[in-house]
DNA sequence: TTATTAAAGGATAAAAAGGTCCTTTATTAT
DNA sequence: ATAATAAAGGACCTTTTTATCCTTTAATAA
């Protein structure tokens, strides 16, 4: 349903909305540590968001990536679209052509809901919102389960 | 979520459920045809579904697959895990290391109940009751959306 | 028993996804 | 200006997924 570099992409984009603003940009390298994501890629998914203006970056030293103003209220949506396209979050989950109530597959009415529910948390909330529920809710962030001593949701 | 390959296998073996019994065995060239798929890649994939006593064979003349009585009692979860094994339909939405509730990803709680509905769909009731199921609502089994005169719902 | 039919199985190929490396460019500090 | 830093970009590699082809085996019918 959705690629690994999507994936990262999200995780990624929100550890920036917790951990950046203009003033402390933050390396590939610390991002891919803290995600425990191979930075080569993630180098490469980051490209693909500034070229698409979901996150910003400047080169240099105490460069790196960061959201700005503008950024901060792009949503989850904008970073699927911009790295699977939305096909795939959209599809059918059988695989048929349409996803539609027309031509419903065998889980259509399984699946319909939950996309709705996915699809709202993702298009109508800010990256900058949806990482401040995070926060809240002491959700997780990192594919490896960190201990939260280490890194805890409060910035 | 599924593998291209799960997809096929699930609508081809209901397509089985729904055309074949031991007396009316049906070819891969058939069902490719109907469902829309390449031919040589859904004989793998019945090959391997035989192996993991899902459908059931016979060569020759008037040979081809069908479902043993046996067979009709599976499940769609047999077809999945058979094919792509359970992991993938387990994991994390967005692929951190564990799905749970002790350490839940920032979707965690949209994909909980929709898991436990698909997975309820498709561990709880057999591939006969499902095909059952399909034929009575009337949805789809082909991937391109035929016609519905040509092929419908009613045995 | 021989020809025919259809699956089984092995070998391979093409495409997509995932991942790496290296050179260039822009920025900043000295 | 120059050195250091960090992203940008291009080329390339690996693995997995998807797909094809060809030979062998089993079953049936004539
Ligand atoms: S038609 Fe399959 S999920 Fe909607
Ligand atoms: S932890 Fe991500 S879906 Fe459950």
């Amino acid at each position: 349903m959705l690629s690994n570099a999507s994936k990262y992409a999200i995780l990624s984009t929100l550890y920036l909305a917790e951990h950046s603003n203009e003033e402390r940009k933050i390396s590939v390298k610390e991002i891919a540590e803290n995600i425990d994501i191979p930075s080569p890629f993630l180098a490469k998914l980051f490209q693909q968001l500034v070229r698409g203006k979901i996150i910003s970056s400047t080169k240099g030293p105490h460069g790196g990536f960061y959201l700005s103003e503008k950024n901060k209220k792009k949503n989850v949506l904008d970073i699927i679209d911009n790295i699977d396209g939305l096909n795939k979050l959209n599809g059918c989950f059988l695989g048929l052509n349409e996803c539609d109530s027309t031509n419903p597959c065998p889980v259509h009415y399984i699946v319909v809901p939950f996309k709705n529910n996915i699809l709202e948390k993702f298009r109508d909330i800010t990256i900058m919102e949806f990482a401040q529920e995070i926060s809240d809710k002491g959700t997780f962030l990192a594919i490896n389960n960190i201990d939260p001593s280490l890194d805890g949701p409060a910035e």
